[in-house]
DNA sequence: CTGACGATTCACT
DNA sequence: GTGAATCGTCAGC
């Protein structure tokens, strides 16, 4: 099925103050890539909040300010992708004002357009529910790598857009985030949204 | 320069 | 449920 026509996300959408309204908003979006001249596509299935300077669970947490977080505090509207145990890219989206050092994390895709071009990418046979179920994983397959941190979401290369859908509020559920343990309280907030019943959002069975 | 470790995934029990 | 993979990043010397 054809997509509709995509409407880009613009700066009156990133650059907001709550970064958990904005990681709430980006369920149902469609992140698009296109490399090489092969667009691929998903709609955003489940997210992450980061929220900054006072989120212990946060990589720019107490202000911390180093060559990878730079980005965060860059005005929102930008990629940030970092490599994780050594093996994985996780997709970010910077967000808020320049300084403010806010994200969302991107976990889940349900894919739309350019599946092929994503099981030769990920090297799978064919579609299941885990070509972009979790961060690593959908990285892997919409080709973003860590070398796109800075990359400006409003170009055509990666962007997010609105092509009409509308998660039913029912259907948002929001829990804690995965892997942040040693976030001590912080570990326990509600930063954590997804589509419920969806087959592509990650974690344990009892955190979908 | 060195060492510890992570916003994860996968194979295996 | 457990453990290994694998390397960039960062704090500390």
């Amino acid at each position: 099925m054809p997509i509709s026509a995509i409407k880009k996300l613009d700066n009156s959408f990133y650059h907001r103050q709550r970064v958990v309204t904005v990681a709430r908003d980006l369920l149902g979006k469609v992140l698009v890539t296109s490399f090489d001249g092969q667009r691929t596509t998903g709609r955003i299935v489940e997210v992450e909040a980061y929220n900054g300077e006072i989120d212990r669970a946060s990589h720019a947490w107490s202000g911390r300010r180093t060559r990878r977080t730079e980005i965060m505090y860059a005005p929102g509207g930008a990629a940030y992708v970092y490599l994780i145990y050594g093996i994985h890219h996780l997709f970010n989206v910077v967000t808020n004002k320049k300084d403010v050092p806010h994200a969302v994390l991107v976990r889940a895709l349900e894919p739309l357009e350019g599946i092929p071009v994503m099981l030769q990418r990920t090297g799978k046979p064919s579609l299941d529910h885990t070509l972009t179920r979790g961060p690593g994983n959908l990285s892997r397959a919409m080709g973003l790598l860590t070398l796109h941190t800075g990359s400006s979401l409003l170009g055509d290369t990666i962007f997010i857009g609105d092509d009409g859908y509308r998660p039913k509020r029912a259907d948002i559920v929001a829990g804690p985030r995965i892997g942040v343990d040693y976030a001590g309280e912080d570990a326990a907030l509600p930063y954590r949204f997804y589509l419920k019943g969806n087959p592509y959002v990650s974690g344990p069975k009892t955190a979908r």
